[in-house]
DNA sequence: ATAGTATATGCAGAATGACGAATAAGGTAA
DNA sequence: TTACCTTATTCGTCATTCTGCATATACTAT
């Protein structure tokens, strides 16, 4: 199967994956897996949300094929599908970063994590990659 | 200004591009402005949708950034505000080419039109560009 | 078995988005 | 001016999304 935006159902494809992402939740998920798994309370705990409310977020970041799970024990870990979704999340960095609305023409992306996939945002380091979940508070 | 998706307004900034894609039709807006500039009732006649709708959608698009239009005589003509946005959109057709839903394994994204931005697809080629609208009818 | 932890799901209300019809606004040409 | 063409906007309606609450499910431990 061929993927062109020129084609109705190739465009509604992209459409659904851009749709997934079409939420700053969801896009802070997605930068928080850059760089390892993540499992739910700590997700909830990162980003000051309810559970059902991380848990609905994966589920349709799971359902767009962006996310994949594993069940390890108590605990359930997600992880990123396919590593080019951080290319695309870099280009969507660059372009908002230029939009109106924000500092226009002085608005840059971050040059931590903007720039290559593998990058780690400074505000992510130590204090904010800590969290009150149980994994992070405990021994590990 | 540093956009990062760590940051709450950031990943805003950055969701508000991403919603702005996350629809078909204006998937194939930017796909049809890859190469040049369009009017409103060129879209309208290419994507066989109402002028209100067409209108609508370039408006978002303009709201968030992605297009500029510029008058020129009666008619308005359209065309992308940063080429970067097609880097984007190859990565989103990459992603959607792997997503669960199409061919799964099998799918690929377009090769006429994905790889670098200034590709075209053979399906927007001719019989596809040419439509019923004034300008393509007529003289040019 | 029971209790406790982690995650998923169903429901309802509020908010947002999409669409077409009608109409308004901007511009050209006679 | 009037007539016409192109584009933008308003409005009503319908569909979808987002959210929290409550509950269900999955697993571990005792």
């Amino acid at each position: 199967m061929i993927l062109c935006l020129n084609d109705p159902a190739g465009a509604e494809a992209a459409a659904n994956v851009a749709q997934a992402l079409a939420h700053p939740v969801r896009l802070r998920i997605m930068e928080l897996l850059r760089d390892e798994g993540a499992y739910v309370m700590h997700l909830t705990a990162l980003l000051e949300r309810g559970q059902a409310n991380i848990s609905q977020h994966l589920a349709i970041l799971k359902a767009a094929g962006l996310v994949v799970d594993e069940r390890r024990g108590m605990t359930v870990n997600y992880r990123v599908n396919d590593p080019r979704v951080f290319d695309l999340l870099d280009s969507l960095k660059l372009l908002a970063a230029a939009s109106p609305g924000d500092g226009a023409d002085t608005a840059r992306a971050c040059p931590a994590c903007s720039g290559l996939s593998r990058g780690r945002c400074p505000r992510s380091d130590g204090r904010a990659r800590r969290c009150g979940c149980p994994r992070c508070s405990g021994d590990e």
